[in-house]
DNA sequence: AAGGGACTCAACCGCCTGGCC
DNA sequence: AGGCCAGGCGGTTGAGTCCCT
């Protein structure tokens, strides 16, 4: 049957855009908005696809973008979040403000991918490029002494801290298949912690200066937060340190599933790693109390019953 | 100076998703 | 329930630029 096209193409500009067709289309969203994209060129008296419109406004004339050289930091949080959400580009840029997913992906495909290779590190994994699977059973039974530098611990339901070691570069998907250890032997403090063995320590020793950890906490209550800074056990004094140099302050959009999600928008980039309240959180507006702490939490934007690893698992 | 390979990044393409009727 | 549509996404392309020989 067949879709109709977007637009008329016999009768749309290709190729890079001019000054005057960059004119136009700014002062038409000036003056009208987003939206409606299939209509604006010809509202807009521009001889384009709706589509292009929408990625020359998106990616190139909105004027809350970035421009300049990606920053140390923005390297390391999008190596980051690439290792836990893959190729999702628009669930990254939504987390570095100012940046656009295909800015982004470029930025990827062009310097991060030799810069990870360079590290020995497979891009499209995060696991050492020389990986070999035997190898890490062994290694991980042999140094369990220094599991807590390394495991990944999950608990959503109480409330403390998940930790994901992208040094491991175990996908995500795989974690949950490892046996969960008795909560009783590895947790003095009552056995709300599960860890998972998951360690492979010759990376860091073949890295040692690549620090690729990112810590999730469920979010937390004032009374919470205010007990964690003498806490060890809470994600608020870890995480806190690690996103400060990032600049998160202006709230950004979370995305699901390439929707913004009306939920989400209500939310910052702090709330959604687990610490709004904190003094990163720029949030307007509360969060939905069922939504974040009684039936889940939206973790980085994957709204979620529970913190399912599984919806997470790259492609 | 010129040629050509490597690199960058804006733009395009096709597909998917969710809303609407 | 199913089809249509608009918006959005990730993968890919190709023109322009840079760099090396």
């Amino acid at each position: 049957m067949g879709r109709s096209p977007c637009c008329e193409k016999a009768h749309t500009n290709k190729g890079a855009w001019t000054k005057e067709e960059d004119d136009r289309l700014i002062a038409y969203i000036r003056a009208h908005g987003e939206g409606c994209w299939r209509s604006l060129p010809k509202a807009a008296g521009l001889l384009r696809c709706g589509k292009s419109c929408r990625l020359r406004w998106i990616n190139y004339l909105r004027p809350d973008l970035k421009r300049g050289n990606f920053t140390e930091e923005e390297d390391e949080l999008i190596i980051k979040l690439h290792s836990l959400l893959g190729n999702k580009w628009s669930l990254i840029a939504g987390r570095l403000p100012g940046r656009t997913d295909n800015e982004i992906k470029n930025y990827w495909n062009t310097h991060i991918r030799r810069k990870l290779l360079n590290r020995g590190i497979d891009p499209a994994t995060h696991r050492p490029v020389n990986d070999n699977p035997t190898n890490h059973h062994t290694t991980t039974t042999a140094t369990a002494t220094n599991i807590n530098n390394h495991n990944s611990t999950l608990d959503v339901a109480t409330n403390t801290t998940t930790t994901i070691s992208f040094a491991n570069a175990t996908p995500i998907s795989h974690l949950v298949k490892e046996e969960v250890e008795d909560d009783a032997k590895h947790n003095s403090d009552g056995g709300e912690r599960r860890k998972i063995n998951n360690t492979f320590p010759e990376i860091q020793e073949r890295c040692p200066d690549l620090n690729l950890e990112l810590r999730i906490s469920p979010p937390h209550h004032h009374q919470h937060q205010n007990n964690s800074s003498s806490s060890s056990s809470s994600s608020s004094s870890y995480i806190q340190p690690q996103i400060q140099h990032v600049n998160y302050h202006h709230q950004q959009p979370l995305k699901t599933g390439g929707r913004t999600s009306s939920f989400a928008t209500t939310i910052c980039f702090a709330c959604s790693l687990g610490i709004e309240n904190s003094k990163e959180c720029s949030c307007t507006t509360s969060l939905n109390v069922t939504s974040s702490s009684s039936t889940g939490y939206d973790f980085l934007g994957l709204k979620t019953g529970v913190l399912d690893y599984r919806s997470l698992e790259m492609k």
